[in-house]
Order: structure tokens, then sequence, then C-alpha cells
DNA sequence: ACCTATTGATAACC
DNA sequence: TGGTTATCAATAGGT
């Protein structure tokens, strides 16, 4: 009855980790977790895959097989092109309206910024008033019919949003026939871009693959 | 009692699976394990990671948080690597601003979709408003108090929404102090590159971070 | 794709 | 940063 057997590993929210010593040695042993899940991808399923890792101090770690830099290069390589044969005329096409293409870019990005500031300045005002309304609720959380009122209600509000994205789009699929395949679906979020821009030069931390990471 | 309940999981060895099926299985989960591990590790600890993976038949899939370029240009700046000829530091330079270019221009088209959905459920909220929230509510029924908080909360979305303004036209006049934001590709990213008709390509997939990728 | 027994990863504590 | 333990989460094998 002395004893203290440890509490063990108890269930945590996937949020911002407060603590900043507790932050860190998750962060470390987090990141031994990823490069060796990734270690084992390859191994097990003759995979290549990089990864760079940018702690919130700004220390970098990286994992590659077979290292990162090939496999950058071939992600750059194979990713953007369309084809090797009409790309030098869409290149010229580009060129042509990069300025302009630049100029909607930032202003989506505007809007995009606006938006998501938007979404956090809404939880924020629920923070504030104690009335806590079901459509905040994260969306895991809501019902069918919620969902529903939720995504026909959206439309309106980012008409606006939507006619820029779609004037962007047409200029960018006009030169030539390539379509995005939008995978993501993730939430955008709370981006914190938070960064010191004078020491983010600290160490670089490279664990080259092995067949036997661990 | 005929019941048979499954063997489970059963302990693997990590070493190169030989069926081809189940290879594709495995690769499929574990590569969806791993993104997932990834995006926990960017909300727990505030981290940046990127990480790109190579299919064995050649897929490639991204993950990023931000963004798989913004992160590799981050590595390449900060990681001066063993030889980094005058002109090839360059010629990086270069290449990752338009890098950037290309990828802000996915991610912003990526993100508009994904706050389009956020902002089209937001709006229609208020909308359906079944559960009104006091500030959803016409202006002139709201309290004095109620009035206060929303003044406070339109003037910092104003502020945000310029100060993201002025950066963005900023980053976007000079991309970088080298070679001007010369062509090249405004391209929308994900594409299908067309090698031999009759093979698998590339199909790209990325997945963007976020805060709930499940 | 979904299910469940198990292994593997890891949160809390040292 | 490294080690232990109790738990939780990922996933191998099967449907």
């Amino acid at each position: 009855m002395v004893k203290k057997p440890s509490k063990g590993r108890q269930k945590i929210e996937i949020s911002k980790i407060p603590k900043k010593n507790h932050l860190q040695v998750t962060f470390s042993k987090r990141r031994s977790g990823l490069f060796k899940k990734a270690s084992e991808l390859c191994t097990l399923c003759g995979a290549n895959v990089a990864i760079i890792v940018f702690s919130p101090a700004g220390k970098v770690f990286s994992f590659g097989h077979p290292d990162v830099e090939s496999i950058v290069d071939r992600f750059f390589t194979c990713n953007p092109m369309p084809e090797p044969n009409g790309l030098h005329l869409i290149e010229a096409h580009r060129n042509a309206s990069v300025r302009e293409l630049n100029l909607q870019l930032t202003q989506v990005l505007n809007q995009l910024e606006a938006e998501k500031k938007r979404g956090e300045i809404l939880s924020q005002m629920r923070r504030a008033g104690q009335t806590q309304c079901w459509w905040e609720a994260p969306i895991n959380e809501l019902s069918m019919p919620e969902l529903e009122q939720l995504k026909v209600s959206m439309e309106e509000l980012k008409k606006v949003v939507l006619r820029q994205g779609d004037k962007l789009l047409m200029e960018a699929a006009n030169p030539s026939p390539f379509y995005m395949i939008n995978g993501s679906s993730a939430m955008v979020d709370p981006i914190e871009i938070e960064r010191k821009p004078s020491e983010i030069h600290g160490n670089v931390h490279n664990f080259g693959y092995g067949q036997g990471f661990f």
C-alpha cells in the first residue's frame, strides 16, 4: 500500500500542450516515435520517406530514406510538372500572368486569413460569453441535420471567397489541363505563425535512416 | 461458441512484406497512421512537419504543416549542405521562391476549400438560427455590454485583416532578394503525371495539415 | 470498409 | 535524456 504504481499512461487531448517542459518531453518522444514509424514503413513496404520537423524552438530534425534530399528532389520534380510536352507553352503562358496570379493570390490569401481570424474570434466570443452554441461544438459532435444546416449556410458566407477562388482556379487551369486532387479536407485551424526570425538557426539534427533505426 | 473472434493483431517482423496486396494494405494503413502522428505532433507541440512518401509503386503522398514547400525551403535554407556552391545557393533560392509561390497558391486553394466549408457552416448556423446566440441577433436587440463585446471583436478582426494584408503584400512584392518573381510557376500543385499511357502514373496525394486530420 | 485481439506507443513519474 | 509502469492507441488478421 505504500507503493505508488504510477498512474501510467493517461488519455490526453490533442491540443497544444501548455506546460513548456512537458511539451519538450512529449515533442522528443513523439518525434522519435514518428521517425520510428517512418522507418518501419520504409522497411515493411519498401517506401521512400522524408520527414522534416521543426521544433517550436526552431530546431530542425529530419529523417530520410534513402535521404531527405533525393526524396524532396523527386517530389518537386515529379510533382509540379504537368507533362514534359506542353510544359514550355504552359510556362510561357504562366510567366505572362504571374503578376496577376500573384495579385489574386494575395487577395485570396487576405480573405482566407480574414476567415480564419473570424473563426478564431467566433470561438473567442463563445469563450467570452458563456453561451455555448451547438454549432460551435467540434464538427464530429454535430448531428446530421445540424451538419446539413451548417453546410448550406456556409455557402452564403463564403460566396465572395468562392468567387475569388473560382476565378483563380480558372486562370490556373486554363493554360493546361491539370487538375487538383484535393486530399486534404483538413480543417484550417488556428495557424499560429509566431517565430523569431533572428535565431532559428540552431542545431541541426539529422537522423540518417538505417534499416534498423532502432 | 462456434465463433471465431479474430486472431486480432499479431506481432510482425519489420522486414519487407512479401505479399503484394498485403503490403498495399499495410502501406495504406501505416501511411495514415504516420500522417496522423505528424498531425498530432504539430498540434500538441506547435511543431512544423513535412512528410513526403513515395509508395513502392511510385505514388506520392505528402503531409505538411503549414505546408510541405515552406518547410522544405526552410530546411534547405537553414541547413547549408556540405558544399553549397555559390551558384547553387542562388539557384536554390530562386527555386525556393518559385516553390513558395506554387505552394502558396496550392495551399490557398486547398484552404479555401476547407474554409469555404467552415464558413458555410458558421453562416448557416446563423441562418438556421435555431440556437440563437446573442451576437447573432439583430443589432438593435443587443444589450449594451453585448454591443461592446461585438465592437471589440470587430475591431480586432479589422486589425488582424489589415495586418495580414500588409504582410502579404510585402511578401508578394519581394519574394526574394535575389531574382524577381520571374516566372514560373504559379501552378496548381497536385497534378497527375503522364509518363506511359498504360501505367500507373504518379498520382499525387496531398494531405494538408488539419487540426482534425481525422 | 469494418471489427477485435493484441502489440506497440507513450503519459506520468523518477 | 533515459528508464519504468500502467494505459491508451494503432493495427494485423479476418470478415
